[in-house]
DNA sequence: CTGCCGATTTAC
DNA sequence: TAAATCGGCAGA
């Protein structure tokens, strides 16, 4: 497995967002390793989309990692609870991301257990393992990732995505629908940018 | 400084 | 179906 380099990141969102399926989130803590097989996603475009925080070059202190370098995560709190990891994407100074949906677990899912719920994975009942980081602020906690990961570099050590030997096929494999919760974006609500395996 | 609201999740 | 919960953002 390789981890993606910068120039993978340095793409048209939506390319990005498609060829990120399948591949693997790889996440260091506590001295140990998680891995993750990302399942689902969606792209968020500052330029053209009203869903997007950065829209209208909206650049603030939470949005700045957006303008800057791709290959860096972008990593905000949600009705604040909970956090969501996403990808910055497209050159520097033109803020775009992918929000990461949902994950497989794929090794190490005892220590996601422990992060996610508090407890072995199994002892899990069958609804929690269901729902186990099939969200983005699930996969989070999951992975222990929340405002201090901000800004990371994910050519760095603690957070990368790495490729599989998994061969995706953008025609067979990958789903495309609207993105969820974004109820207030005017015609950007109709924007095919989700894709899920 | 004030007030509103959210790229969600969970429990009832 | 609705509550939880608080930082970010815009406007005054």
């Amino acid at each position: 497995m390789k981890k993606l380099e910068r120039d993978f990141y340095n793409r048209h969102t939506l390319e990005v967002s498609k060829d990120l399926l399948g591949k693997y989130i790889v996440r260091r803590i506590d001295d140990e390793e998680v891995l993750c097989k990302i399942t689902e996603v969606e792209a968020y475009i500052g330029r053209i989309d009203k869903a997007c925080h950065a829209y209208g070059n909206r650049l603030t202190e939470r949005t700045k990692v957006m303008f800057g370098l791709p290959g860096y995560a972008y990593v905000y709190l949600i009705y604040g609870m909970y956090y969501c990891l996403n990808v910055v994407t497209e050159g520097e100074g033109e803020p775009s991301a992918v929000l990461i949906r949902g994950v497989e677990p794929v090794s190490n899912i005892g220590k996601m257990s422990l992060l996610r719920y508090g407890k072995a994975y199994d002892e899990l009942s069958k609804y929690q393992i269901k729902n186990f980081s099939n969200g983005p602020g699930k996969l989070c906690k999951a992975l222990g990732i929340t405002k201090s990961e901000n800004g990371l570099d994910l050519l760095g050590d603690d957070l990368y995505i790495c490729d599989s030997r998994e061969i995706i096929d953008l025609e067979l494999d990958v789903k495309v629908g609207k993105r969820i919760n974004i109820d207030y974006a005017e015609e950007a609500v109709d924007f095919l940018w989700r894709f899920y395996l």
